[in-house]
This record gives structure tokens, C-alpha cells and sequence, in this order.
RNA sequence: GCUCCGGUGGUGUAGCCCGGCCAAUCAUACCGGCCUUUCGAGCCGGUGACCCGGGUUCAAAUCCCGGCCGGAGCACCA
């Protein structure tokens, strides 16, 4: 009874005149009071499902979102929160979802040919196909008329200070002498920088802010600079590339973007954005930027970082194991839909979140445990002799708790068991074989044991079950790991799930990736 | 230094705009228990937080002021 606030006071009274009436009655009336009435009291509320924040003023279809990576890498997990986050945005409220690409400096953060059709894959591997793709290098043309405009309205002009002198009017608030160039002239200076007639740096566009702008940052700023050099997707058909301010700028308004969801550092872009939407009347998007993601296991998540360390061979490739990038989660045999999960579960605040994997590891394995079949893995092996077991008997293995089914080992005199459960062992210490039979060690140095039955209850359980492997029956196998690489043998009945993810018992959930010689896995996680 | 932003359990997050149903949500981590067989999986349970100080108010995580701490930007990079 929210109308009622304003009379608290008055409230209050009342309700210590009822608290002390009732207190006054004798128990048993009390009782039938508290019975009559608790019934009617509604249960707490059924939780809900953790949800993105409503974006503000977005209107059921009529949102349009952008993702506007520079491909100089394949998407990594930071890349993906960009493009789940605005995806998911879209998808809530039916919109229109646009992969842009911004790739319009070929020199400094020169884009990667493959990357493009990376960015793609991995888009539609992560459920979020974009309505629409734009290579910003592709439409420069288009730019170079905004500029045009500019220039003739004098909104922007030709200047040739170096970067250091215009620093110091920029640092003093003072208009540089090129502030004053007429239309004319400074459209004149723009087909010569067109026609390459200039040497790189010699001049550049900026765009009129105000030099007494109370941020530095945002005076005067650069909107086209001349580069000589081919770009990975264009060649060398253009030599006065436009800043990702002025592309930006030009390419929301034309895509129609209502909201920008992007990291805070290109939050000064906004400001100075604004002053070409003014100039042309537009309307500003609405706009939200979110901290820095870093993950506790992989550090920070930079694209140029990853690639110093790739050319310096310190991993395989893009999709090692070891990377946080989609290719090599998507390797790792995870779910996008986790990927989705855990990016959502990081929201789209200000702060800088820092992040333990282990929340992704949790969330797929809520996804994987139920499908995923269970086989033994031996790593670090050592073989072991079982005295007193005359035959060869099947041992039937369930292949999955959920699921059901089964696998078959054939149990044997010789096994082969992980050195760290062997090491573990005294002599006269008694374990059992998974599923298999109790055994009890009787001369560690000759790694013999001695066969004790197959009763289950005759051995505690916990850490005296472990996993085994028959001598015979075996394959080799290789398991790219996160911290290192494992070797051993694993059973042959785990060539069925060859593509698949499955999980080594007491191990954890790996992906079968090949079998030639051997077989190979990757790491997914515990 | 200048400009802007943020601070909820160990970690991440909801709630903040529009003060009360918040002795604060959800997840993860951690701890404990359970399972005729994974004690590295699963299932169940438990511990644990509103940065500090002042103000406004009957009432503050929520509004205001100050402090402390953290982050971002200040490129002819994106």
C-alpha cells in the first residue's frame, strides 16, 4: 500500500495499538490468529533468470546493434563479449544485429585476411549470425564525400603541423594558423592529398571541435591521415585513410545504429563524434561502455599480445589449447551456449571485472556431463601384475550416470594403473580396480599385487577406487593440456567418440580430436 | 597533471534511475554431507558483501556533500 508512505507516522501508531492488542489475548486465541491468517501470506517469489539490464529507450523492433572489430587476430573471449552481449541485445529486442568491420588503418593495427572470415565463423558458431556484414575499407569513398562536405562547410580543414606543434596548441588552447583555410583552398588541398601529391604526415584532416575544450582530447581532432601502403583487403587503391573516429561517426549514422555497446576506452570518441552530428543535424546514438575483461588463467585479453607470442612460437597456433581465443575454445569441445552464459553473467558495467575460468568451465559442464561418455586414461602408466586372477573376465563399465549404457574392458592379470596411484600404495595396502576388482599390494619394487575378490563393499570407498587400463587392449594417446601435455593410453572403446567430448574418469572432460597412430585430445577442462 | 567514470561476500553479478516488500539476488569458489563404484564428476546443505565519514528522511545499498581506493582517455592505433 505504497499510499500510505506519506502517513507513516499515523501508520506506525496504529500498528503498535494492534501489536499490543494482540499481545494481550491469551495463547490459544494467538494461535488460531497466526493459523487463520499465515495462509494467505504468498510464498517467496520464484527466482528469476539472470537477465541483461533493459537497454534504455529501445523500442521492440527497432533496434539496430553494431559489433566493430578491427580483425587484426581472430576473436578472442573479449571479442566475443562484443559481439554476445550486443547480439543478445538484439535478439531481446528483436532488432538488427551489424558485424562491422573497422579495418581502416592498414599500417599500425594492419588487418589479417583470414581474420575476416574467422570473425564470421565464429559469429555463427556463437549463435550470433549478424543481419548484416560492412567492411569500412570497402566504402572509404563514402567517407571521403562526408569529408567533402565538412570541408566545404569549413567544419574541418587541411593542416600541416607536425603532430608535436600541433600538440602545443592543442596543450594551449590556441587555433593553429591552418584553422583559417577557406573552402576553397582546403578542397583544393584535398584532391592533391587524394592524388597523392603529399608525403605521409606532411598533412591531415581535422575536424573543428573547440581548441578551448575543457578536455584536451577532444580539440581539433584528426579525421583523415595519408598512408602509403596496401591494405590486406583493398590493395593500394586508396592513400588518405579516415581515422575509426570519423569512419565511426559516419557509418553509425548510415547503419542506423541506435545503441553502441563498446569498451570505455573509446568513451572521448562520443564527445568528439558529436560535434560531425551536430554539424550534420544527425542523432546521436545511446550509448553504454563497459570495463576491461580479464580472465585470472589467461591474463589480459589482447589480440597484438597473443600475436607477439604466436610469431614468437611460443604456441602452436591460434586455437592452442593454451589461448583464450574461440577457435581454441571451440577446439576444446566447448558449447557456445556457455560461452554465451558466462559472457552474459559478466553484465555490461563500468568496472573492470577479473574473472576466473572456472566459471565457463562450470557453466559447460552443466551441458556436457549429461552426453558426455565416461572412458579410462592412463597417463604417466605403470604396469602391474595381479597375482591369483587365473582368467580373463568382461567388466562391464557404465558409459554415462545420465544417459545409460555400457562398455566393455577386458579385465587381466596385467594393467596398466597411473604412477600417482601407484606411488600413493604401501605395501599390504589393498585397492580396488574400478568396476573391476580389489587388489592388494604385495612387492611395490616388482609392481605386483595380489588378486583379494570382486566385492565392492570389502574396500572403502573414495580414494581406493581408481581407474585402470588391461595391458593388452589398449591405445596410445596424446592429450593437449592447458598447463602441459599428457601422455598414455586410453581404451579402444573411445575411438567411437572421435570428434566428440568425453571425460576421462578422474581426469576431466577432454575432446577427441583424431586418431592416427595414436590418439589425440584436447583439454577442456575438469 | 588535465578530463571522465566506477567501488555490493574470495570472484563475478542483480538491486541504484523512481528510498520502504533488501536481516540484499543468482552464479562460481570454499567448507561439510550424500552416492551398490569418478572423493578430480554428480547430488544436497552451509559460511560469506552494500569502501569510509557526514547530511536529508519516520525510513538510505539506493538521494546529497566530503574523503579514500581503483580504472579509462589525453595518437596522423583500433
Amino acid at each position: 500500500m505504497p499510499e500510505l508512505r506519506s502517513k507513516a507516522k499515523v501508520v506506525l501508531e496504529l500498528v503498535k495499538e494492534c501489536v499490543a492488542e494482540f499481545e494481550s489475548l491469551s495463547e490459544e486465541k494467538k494461535r488460531e490468529l497466526i493459523e487463520r491468517y499465515s495462509a494467505e501470506l504468498k510464498p517467496k517469489a520464484e527466482k528469476k533468470e539472470q537477465k541483461l539490464s533493459p537497454l534504455e529507450k529501445a523500442e521492440k523492433g527497432k533496434v539496430v546493434m553494431r559489433f566493430a572489430p578491427n580483425p587484426n587476430g581472430p576473436p578472442t573471449l573479449g571479442s566475443a563479449r562484443g559481439i554476445v552481449v550486443n547480439d543478445e541485445y538484439c535478439k531481446i529486442y528483436d532488432g538488427k544485429f551489424i558485424l562491422r568491420f573497422d579495418d581502416t588503418d592498414p599500417r599500425t593495427k594492419r588487418p589479417m585476411l583470414e581474420a575476416y572470415e574467422w570473425y564470421l565463423e565464429d559469429c555463427e558458431w556463437l549463435d550470433a549470425k549478424p543481419d548484416e556484414v560492412v567492411y569500412a575499407s570497402k566504402r572509404i569513398p563514402i567517407y571521403y564525400e562526408y569529408c567533402e562536405k565538412l570541408l566545404e562547410m569549413e567544419k574541418a580543414y587541411p593542416c600541416f603541423c607536425s603532430k608535436e606543434e600541433f600538440k602545443k596548441y592543442r596543450d594551449s588552447g590556441i587555433e593553429c594558423p591552418h584553422r583559417n583555410t577557406s573552402a576553397e583552398d582546403a578542397l583544393e588541398i584535398w584532391e592533391k592529398m587524394l592524388n597523392g601529391e603529399f608525403r605521409e604526415g606532411e598533412v591531415v584532416i581535422r575536424i573543428k571541435t573547440d581548441m578551448k575544450h575543457k578536455d584536451p582530447a577532444i580539440r581539433d581532432w584528426v579525421a583523415f591521415r595519408i598512408i602509403y601502403e596496401d591494405h590486406p583487403l583493398v590493395g593500394d587503391e586508396f592513400c588518405v585513410w579516415p581515422t575509426l573516429d570519423f569512419e565511426s561517426a559516419i557509418e553509425d549514422h548510415l547503419l542506423g545504429i541506435t545503441h553502441i555497446i563498446r569498451g570505455k576506452d573509446l568513451r572521448d570518441s562520443e564527445l568528439r563524434q558529436r560535434y560531425i552530428y551536430e554539424y550534420f543535424g544527425w542523432e546521436y546514438p545511446i550509448t553504454r561502455h563497459w570495463g576491461k575483461v580479464s580472465i585470472h588463467e589467461f591474463g589480459k585479453l589482447s589480440t597484438s599480445e597473443l600475436r607477439k607470442e604466436i610469431e614468437a612460437g611460443k604456441y602452436r597456433g591460434w586455437d592452442d589449447p593454451r589461448l583464450p581465443t574461440i577457435r581454441a575454445l571451440r577446439r576444446r569441445g566447448f558449447k557456445p551456449e556457455a560461452i554465451r552464459k558466462f559472457i552474459l553473467s559478466l553484465g555490461v558495467g563500468e568496472n573492470d571485472v577479473s574473472v576466473s575460468v572456472k566459471n565457463l568451465y562450470a557453466e559447460n559442464r552443466k551441458l556436457i556431463d549429461p552426453i558426455a561418455n565416461r572412458y579410462f586414461f592412463v597417463w604417466d602408466p605403470v604396469e602391474i601384475k595381479i597375482e591369483g586372477l587365473d582368467s580373463c573376465v568382461d567388466v562391464k563399465i557404465p558409459l554415462n550416470p545420465t544417459k545409460g549404457g555400457y562398455r566393455v574392458l577386458k579385465g587381466s592379470k596385467e594393467v596398466y594403473i597411473c604412477r600417482e596411484d601407484f606411488e600413493r600404495l604401501r605395501e599390504g595396502d589393498i585397492v580396488r580396480l574400478k568396476d573391476f576388482c580389489n587388489i592388494r599390494l604385495i612387492d611395490k619394487d616388482g609392481a605386483k599385487f595380489k588378486f583379494e575378490g570382486f566385492e565392492l563393499k570389502d574396500v572403502k570407498k573414495g580414494k581406493n577406487i581408481i581407474h585402470w587400463l588391461p595391458k593388452r587392449d589398449v591405445v596410445k594417446c596424446y592429450v593437449y593440456g592447458v598447463e602441459k601435455d599428457y601422455e598414455g593410453f586410453a581404451e579402444k572403446n573411445a575411438l567411437n567418440d572421435i570428434g566428440n567430448v568425453v571425460q576421462f574418469e578422474r581426469f576431466a572432460f577432454c575432446r577427441l580430436e583424431a586418431f592416427e597412430d595414436e590418439l589425440e585430445a584436447v583439454y577442456t577442462h575438469p
